[in-house]
DNA sequence: TTTTATTACGAAAACGTTAAAGTGCATTTT
DNA sequence: AAAATGCACTTTAACGTTTTCGTAATAAAA
């Protein structure tokens, strides 16, 4: 194995000492111009780099943020690395994925393992496990030592930290506006237990969109999926009862999906019968059929956001420096499980 | 901002040295029963942790391994990732996750950053553009300067590393075979252009599969696609000529559920018309209408393989350490795009 | 009583880098 | 001629840790 190149092993080579080496490397006047030239020359032979290490711990920075996300199977968790990592290359910073895998535990392991010098700043998403415990200790602790934080899409409200959120709620109230809309008015929600916070907007969302037409909630028109179970028998119920609902909106992508398989089993068309609306643009509603109408979130933007308000911090002498929510407009991507509106106001 | 606990901060409340500090808090023989209680006392109150920083120096290694992917908004580099998060958590590394976007300058770079020190060694797949441009001297370089490399699923053939792949070739043929195996016999494949490995190689099963059952090659019935082009026209030619296939094997899921989709607009009925088989055991295969039946590359057994490679390769002090390559077989996931086959052999 | 162990700690080097402060010599200024 | 300045380096400290080696003081063995 080919030794490193060290500014000591180049400093032995021209028989002078290593802050000569790294002077000249960094092409200081306090350095002879014949010297700098032969040891830049011999350096860039050798592909001389400073090493990250040695760098990291005098700098007391390791230009490398992290990130921790519940899921990395999950397209919208994806497209939020996707903008930050783009944004961070162009910064010149290297990003660190960690999952939690909606484990509080390991979130917190997480957690410990970046605050330790290893990532200058962290970028999370909360964990569903997290928010059931409502336990947000291990956050309080990273912000009183002084690590950047910023959270996404699942933040939680009381933290005194950055924070970037779509705008859930405007959303649904969008979705659920745009099938009252095209005419239907028994209208279904399917979202998650209330501790996940983005489950609970989007419920808000609904309901101000019902309240606005002067409709009651009919609690049979509301499930709330329990992943443990199956989530076609949880969602068939829907289809049986003597209100079968002719528009459905879905708190996600898999159970808007999920929700026109089981309408079709039942009989069902959509979107002649029944209207289907999702959250997410993920990959799967470009490919149903027919294909589904979502409420876009943006994630490419949400994670470029949460990187620049990161930054921002990290980048702040300001001993007053305000926290920031910043809110992610959202909008609807008509496909075709609603049906087109031939007469819009 | 609460300052970070270090060594030097115990040792001058204590008024020892710090040796003395780091002696106790390693519960060495060498220090004093009673000191060494005092110490680590006041260690856990205050939390103290080793810096990482100062240990990756010391140590010249950072228990953490990068990964590069060409993309991470694809389901199948998210299940390796999955595979390799895992496993690095169980064996207390963490992971460093890197995208090339297809890129090969953007590979390079991330190789340069990782190779400096950053990571105790590498995973990789590689971008689509260097395989275009067939240089692959960043790689050498790396494995010249002693860092371990382990490449998976687009692997180079020529490069000295240990290596994971699907069996891309068998799982072509095995897909090829199941169409014919339900009376296709005018089988088309849309594939990549050749440049990329996974796409060649699955070329080769499909081929083994049509000369097995003595069929000529039909070069219309071969669509390369072009992905700066729309894949929806290209798709389109299979349907127009006076020979329209009625099986197709398509390298990936997309292309698959694309190709349904224009057959459907076609006017044609899958899969009493038209089989279907994709590569990939994705999202989408399950969501689309009908659901699509796929060759699965079992990706987090590939993480998990990779890791294993890479740490075997790590730890290992054998001077003859063998490269080896790793083959994951690939097997059908029976869905919907295929008939039920009713007398099997 | 002298030598040898043992105990309990401290000093220093090492990882690789940077930057402030110091040094010896030549040149310029007063 | 003395003082100040400039040049081209070197020394040293610092980042935080671990580990080898050294060393006082005491206790045990000869």
């Amino acid at each position: 194995m080919k030794q490193k190149i060290t500014l000591k092993k180049i400093a032995k080579e021209f028989g002078v000492s290593i802050s000569t080496v790294s002077k000249a490397l960094k092409d200081s006047h306090e350095i002879s111009l014949e010297v700098k030239e032969r040891i830049q020359a011999f350096a860039k032979y050798y592909h001389y780099k400073p090493n990250s290490l040695a760098l990291n711990l005098r700098n007391q920075k390791t230009k490398t943020i992290g990130v921790i996300i519940p899921e990395i199977v999950h397209h919208f968790f994806t497209k939020v690395i996707t903008g930050i990592e783009k944004l961070a290359n162009d910064k010149g910073y290297n990003v660190m994925i960690c999952l939690s895998n909606e484990s509080y535990e390991k979130e917190v392991l997480n957690l410990e393992m970046l605050a330790n010098g290893v990532v200058d700043g962290i970028i999370v998403s909360v964990a569903k496990e997290t928010e059931e415990k409502d336990d947000y200790r291990h956050f309080s602790e990273l912000i009183n030592n002084g690590i950047p934080l910023v959270m996404f899409d699942r933040v939680v409200d009381q933290m005194n930290c950055n924070k970037v959120i779509a705008d859930d709620k405007g959303g649904a109230f969008l979705a659920t506006e745009q099938l009252f809309k095209n005419g239907c008015n028994k209208i279904a929600l399917i979202t998650t237990p209330d501790y996940v916070t983005v489950g609970r907007e989007r419920k808000e969302g609904y309901f101000k969109a019902l309240k606005e037409h002067n409709m009651a909630i009919n609690e049979d028109h509301i499930i709330e999926v329990d992943e443990k179970l199956s989530i076609e028998e949880q969602l068939s119920t829907l289809f049986q009862g003597d209100s079968i609902p002719d528009g459905i909106f879905a708190v996600n992508e898999i159970y808007a999906a999920t929700v026109m398989k089981v309408a079709r089993n039942f009989g069902f068309h959509v979107p002649d019968d029944i209207e289907v609306i999702g959250f997410t643009n993920g990959l799967i509603s470009e490919f149903t059929t027919p294909s589904l109408t979502t409420v876009a979130q943006h994630g490419r933007t949400m994670g470029q956001k949460a990187l620049e308000l990161l930054l921002d911090e990290i980048d702040t002498q300001d001993p007053e420096y305000q926290y920031k929510t910043h809110l992610i407009k959202t909008d609807l991507k008509i496909r075709n499980s609603t049906k087109k509106v031939q007469f819009q106001n």
